[in-house]
DNA sequence: ATCAGGCTAGGTCACTTGTCCTAATTCGTC
DNA sequence: GACGAATTAGGACAAGTGACCTAGCCTGAT
């Protein structure tokens, strides 16, 4: 296999334990065992743990981006496009029941750590925001949509953190049910407001 | 001083430096050094690392039982004690911004670990949720009583883990404002639905 | 076919971890 | 003041950690 494919490999592998088991709990070890190579042979690809973090901060944010991407270029609605967002707590419902969400346990995890990379893996929120006020805007709400996002956001984390301490899977359904709920309730309101102008 | 004062020093350092750097990553030196007694004696207090967390597990269960107590035993009104809970976020703000939810973050990181206490740490949350649904039954609110409670407890976990993430302490005001907002919201809607009723 | 470079296995290093032991000290009670 | 129990300090222990090294193996370009 040529080196290429074993950092991809090792990345990968620790981007699912990172998540599974957290970043401190996890050792060379662990990663070692799950790609399936020898310990020692790690620095030849990288030259420390907080390098494979990075690593696997950076995929995660790549990977993101990309699933944004191809959310934006189907032909789907705004609408339908937040619904896909939220739809992600439905999708991966058995792994946040178990693990909660990556991105949020990851920057809690970093915070306490005060590890320098929390910024760049909060940055992945970033994403979410800035793509989902995106699509607000895109219904026409502009000066909320920030804050709409911003909600977004608060609701599913809490959802995954709620649902992980439970490991209650109704719940996050009834959840979602809301959110969907809540995030019509607002379309509908932004446009009997634009009625409401246009009249 | 006395054993038990020592024991519960322990129980004291231990439940901060759990809470500020995370379980696994806290050793007995950290504890010990936060104490001011010498590691090996650690023994004679308790047996393991793990009846030190079940023991500050404990302590934290005490200590939000006796919190609500306080909140139930004042003369407030159901809506001022809801309050009460909401604005953990902003009294507690500064902490949650570097650490998160001590509740949340404990439970999380005890399930990546899948450590046995994490449905012990989990109750933590249903003190919480059992409490707010006990204030939404005294509005009147019977049937989406447990459902509103759990709806405060997502709301302020998301909170807690973005304004982490994010270090916005604007944010955690907005927000505040917006779940006191919904709350009013929900209060007015069983009064009208109240009325109708009567009428 | 050769040979250089990328790649790997396995071992070593100093250090920290949770756990445990023992000898000494303190303290309350008589 | 003396005794016994509770408490303490300071180590020792094996296991595991991240980091590093080196000797060899493979492979692809020449």
């Amino acid at each position: 296999m040529p080196a290429h494919g074993t950092r991809n490999l090792i990345i990968e592998k620790a981007d699912t334990l990172f998540y599974e088991g957290g970043f401190a709990a996890t050792s060379f070890a662990d990663i070692a065992a799950a790609v399936g190579i020898s310990r020692g042979n790690f620095y030849h690809h990288f030259k420390s743990k907080d390098e494979i973090l990075n690593a696997v901060i950076s995929r995660r944010l790549k990977r993101t981006r990309k699933m944004l991407d191809d959310w934006q270029a189907g032909g789907a609605q705004p609408r339908d496009r937040i619904l896909s967002f939220i739809h992600m707590l439905i999708t991966n419902r058995i792994k946040i029941m178990a693990f909660g969400c990556p991105v949020g346990t990851l920057c809690s995890e970093l915070a306490k750590l005060d590890h320098e990379a929390q910024h760049r893996a909060a940055e992945i929120f970033g994403l979410f925001r800035d793509w989902l006020a995106g699509q607000f805007r895109a219904l026409g709400i502009d000066a909320q949509a920030e804050a709409r996002a911003m909600h977004l956001l608060v609701w599913s984390q809490g959802v995954a953190a709620l649902s992980n301490a439970f490991h209650d899977e109704a719940f996050i359904q009834r959840e979602v049910a809301g959110i969907t709920q809540w995030l019509d309730s607002v379309i509908v309101d932004q446009n009997n407001q634009k009625e409401h102008i246009c009249s």
